[in-house]
Parts: structure tokens; C-alpha cells; sequence
DNA sequence: GGCATCCTCCATAAATCCATGGAATATTGT
DNA sequence: ACAATATTCCATGGATTTATGGAGGATGCC
């Protein structure tokens, strides 16, 4: 019934959605894309920022683009990447969400990497709420180009490098709840310990940007005005 | 700032997650994900029915074990595979539609593999519609035991290989809508040519059911009463 | 126990992927 | 045209992955 024709046209068409597949088959590829979530880079700036050489790094974003998951625009000499949907950042998500329900080495890896953390963490919704009421302020602790490349409305920006200098800047008595990139993101974890340390209250919102993205919650871009 | 362990640790969790992406980068294993979405099946079945030497598919399925996609379950001398969770389906549909969508590679082995069709498809919600409207009949052409593992309410099933020879079992007037294992499932398109064909009127569901289950609708199983 | 069936584990060769250094290309500024 | 910068392309060696045949384990039947 099926000839050969179709048999072979059928392992393409699969071999072509497996082509996608391989995109997300590489931890680096991964970091780059978890990256580009953030907003467009330079292939230089995606390089230093996930450690590797800049020819790994192009040769990476190479594979991606030929699966369609990001896209490039080229001001002056240098070429800026960028996620070619929000569906991508949905894939990524999903696949986590996925490897973390099933694959029992990711609770391990996620714990070694972010700290156990009993930490208290706030959702987006309560959130919303307790800003509402004044009762928190809302803290962006990621690099500043990533914060105006896009951050939650009304955050204040202190990348968590600066963060042991600038903590003066922060009101004393209100709690304050910090963000940072999204679910896997070590800079909230990184940011919470400083200021608990420092005798804050502090907690973390559960996720980051991407999954507040991904909720088609109101972004805003730029400095603060 | 992040030491050597942190650095390390970082490595090991997108690693985790790389090793998901892993279990996706085969054509083969989507072959596998594909045919256990429709219901579990032994190695063997598996085997014969991605064209697949049963070794092969055994380590195939060994990867998709280690990625947490599947589970198994041992009757006798035999071993049921199964999709792990609703999830993995969603995570197999997703990437396919991401690649469809930012792969140019996709629609051109789409058409190639499931013919190029400008043929009528009905969707979910109109084919609800107009089945409680009693003009149309739905036909399952799945082979026989995942149409028994799960089917739309009311459909009738005759596999698509069965079809030429009970094509009398179809009411002569009525407009059928067939469908299959999902959107990029071959058996309603070859289904719909040879019922046309034969002079019969019958469009596609526009995709099948993988995607029905995700919609969380109503499942029949088991034989018709 | 002995034997058949179904599946997994092991070893191996071919193919593919990854990281990296050096050459080539494209754009901008002089 | 020439130099400088940013990125891609190419070649290479080392590590992984894939398909496959054969050995080994588990279960059920006699």
C-alpha cells in the first residue's frame, strides 16, 4: 500500500520535525535561547554571556536559525539575534515544564544550581494584588540592557552585580519582591540571599520575565521615567 | 561572582533539559512518540510499525524511557509502552507546529508525504456542529486496535487498508468526515482520495486524535455497542 | 527443569555533532 | 583603496549517536 516514494517522504517529513528537535538538543543552544528570551543580542554579547568561544557560539546560533527558532537583523557590522516567535519561548518553556515533571535528574540539577531554597515565592496574580495595595515594591535584578529591553511595569531596576552597593536605594520597611529571567534563573535566588542577609524581607516572584511574557501580561520597555 | 561549582551546575541543569531536547532529535523517535500517542503498544508492534529492526526501537525507546517521555508496563512476556503524560503529547504537537510555522523545510515535506490537497477540511468545533445536525457521519480509519484504545464519540471505524473492500458499510448520501492518527497522519488523506474517488463525498477533520485528546475532548473506547 | 518468546544489553562500524583555530566575507570609517 | 571590527565559513580531531547482529535475562508454558 505505501510504496517507497511515500515511505521515504514520510522520513523526511518527520526527520524535518526531528530537525527542529535537534535545535533543543544541546545545553548551550538552550542557554542561548533562555538568552534571547530576554530581548535581541549581538552574537558577541550571546557569546560572552554563555561562556563560549565566539565561533561556538555562531556555529550554535547557526543551527538554530536553520530550525527556524530565531532570526537576525544586521545594523551597521554587527548582527543582532532574536527569537522568531513567542511560540519558540513556548517551546522552550514546555520543555522544561516537561523535563522537570518526568526526568528525575532536573530537581537535582535545579536544586545544585539555584540553592534548595524553602524560600517563600509569590505568584504573578498575588503579586499583582499586593502591589495594588502598596504592601510590595517589585525588583528587577537582571543586567540593565534586559531590563530595557523589556521588564514588568513599575519594577525597579538593580542588576544583582550592584546590588550589595546600591541596596540603600531600596525603601527599608517594605518587602520587596525580586524577578529575574524566569523560572531557572540563579539571580533572584542570588538577589534574595543578599537582601534576607542584609536583614530585608525579601521573597521571589515563582518565575521570570519569559513565563510573564508568555502570559501576555503588560511589559514596558525602556528606563523608568 | 559565580564560582567554578555554580558554573558547573549551570552546566548540568541546561544539560538536563538538553537531554529532553535529545530525546526529540530523532525522526524516528517522533515516529515512536507519533504512534504512542494514539494508545501503548509492545516493542515489537512498535517496531513493525515505524519500520523499525526491533533492537533499534528498543534503544530508541530505552532514550525516550531515560527522558522520562514513556512508561512501561509488563504483561507477561511482554512490555507496553506508553506516553508518560498528556504533556509529551503537548510537547510533541507544539514543536511540530513551531516547526511548520519557522521551517520552510516542513510545508515542502508536508505536501510531499500527505499529497498537496486543496481538499476541504472541517474543523472541531463544525464538525460538532454538523454532526448534532445529522448531516454528516465520522469515520475513523486508524487501524482497528487504536481506534479500541480511543476514538471520537460515534465515529465508525474502518482502517484505511479495509476501506476499498467495505466501502458498502457507508451510507450512500451522507457526507463523511474522516480522520486519523493527528495532523500529519497520511491514512484520511489516502482515505478521503479513494472514498472521492469512488464518488463518494468526504472531507478531512483537519487534524485528528492526538489533537482531540489535547482539546480534552469526549473519548470513546473499546468497540461500538 | 527445559524451551520458546519477548525484550534488553553489549560490541562495533558508519555517520554525525561539538569545539576550536585560522581564513574569508561584509560593513564602516579614514 | 585600506584598515578595523564583527561575523561566518572551513578544516580537523575528539566525542556521541545510530543501526545492527549476537549474547543474555525475564516470563510463561509444557
Amino acid at each position: 500500500m505505501a510504496g517507497s516514494t511515500t515511505a521515504g517522504a514520510k522520513a523526511r517529513l518527520y526527520d524535518a520535525f526531528a530537525s527542529s528537535g535537534k535545535a533543543l538538543a544541546s545545553g548551550k543552544r538552550l542557554e542561548l535561547l533562555d538568552l534571547l528570551a530576554q530581548g535581541e543580542r549581538t552574537v558577541d554579547a550571546l557569546a560572552k554571556a554563555a561562556g563560549l568561544n565566539l565561533t561556538t557560539a555562531s556555529a550554535h546560533l547557526q543551527t538554530l536559525k536553520q530550525a527556524g527558532f530565531v532570526a537576525t537583523r544586521r545594523e551597521g557590522v554587527r548582527i543582532h539575534y532574536r527569537l522568531a516567535g513567542d511560540d519558540v519561548a513556548q517551546l522552550l518553556a514546555l520543555l522544561r515544564k516537561v523535563a522537570e515533571r518526568h526526568q528525575t535528574a532536573v530537581p537535582v540539577a535545579r536544586d545544585a544550581y539555584l540553592g534548595e531554597d524553602g524560600a517563600a515565592e509569590v505568584g504573578r496574580e498575588e503579586l499583582r494584588v499586593r502591589v495594588a495595595a502598596g504592601e510590595v515594591m517589585v525588583l528587577d535584578v537582571r543586567p540593565a540592557d534586559e531590563y530595557r529591553a523589556g521588564h514588568i511595569p513599575g519594577a525597579l531596576s538593580i542588576p544583582v552585580d550592584e546590588l550589595a552597593d546600591r541596596i540603600n536605594e531600596l525603601p527599608e520597611e517594605m518587602e520587596i519582591v525580586v524577578y529575574c529571567r524566569g523560572e531557572y534563573c540563579v539571580l533572584a535566588y542570588d538577589a534574595v540571599r543578599l537582601l534576607t542577609d542584609r536583614g530585608r524581607r525579601a521573597i521571589r516572584l515563582d518565575d521570570g520575565m519569559l513565563e510573564w511574557r508568555l502570559a501576555e501580561l503588560p511589559v514596558d520597555s525602556g528606563d523608568p521615567a
